[in-house]
This record gives structure tokens, sequence and C-alpha cells, in this order.
DNA sequence: CTTCTTACA
DNA sequence: TGTAAGGA
């Protein structure tokens, strides 16, 4: 889907979308139009995100901490 | 009209 | 974070 659509199922505006992905936290692919494209990835993640930016993380911090949050059962080999 | 990027408030 | 500008 589009990233007009995926804002408004997300809540997040189209503007944090693209900053986001600028900071890493997100990677959709682009068509060949250019336009980015979200899927079931992206879906979930932005979930997390989510989460734990409510919880008063900093966006610096959620990237790091990404990888042990990735999957849906927290990943806590480290 | 929607999306893209860069830049300014 | 929002909005403006210029182009596709």
């Amino acid at each position: 889907m589009k990233i007009g659509e995926f804002s408004h199922r997300s809540g997040i505006s189209v503007r944090m979308l693209r900053y986001y992905e600028q900071e890493g936290l997100l990677q959709p692919n682009r068509r060949e139009s250019g336009y980015r494209d979200y899927g079931e990835a992206e879906e979930q993640l932005v979930r997390r995100i989510r989460m734990l930016s409510t919880a008063g993380l900093k966006l610096d911090t959620i990237k790091q901490l990404l990888p042990c949050v990735l999957s849906d059962r927290p990943d806590f080999r480290l």
C-alpha cells in the first residue's frame, strides 16, 4: 500500500513515516514509481515502534534496541 | 490529487 | 512535526 493509506491505518503522519525511514527504523520497498510500498512487515514493526515511542523512548533509543524487539516473542539472548 | 525530496519555521 | 516549493 502507498504511504497515504499506511499513514491512516497506523495513525502515524506521513512526515514521521518518512522520518522513521530516514532514521533507519523502517525500510519500506520502493515501487518503480519511486513511491514507498508498505506491507505486513512495516505493519507489525510500526506497532512496536509506536509502543516504545509511547513508552517515552527516544527514536534513537528505539533504533538501538529494535534488534531485540523484532520478534513477536521478546528475544533476550543478548 | 498523491507522492517525492529538500529546506525552513 | 508541519508546511512550502518544484517536479513526476
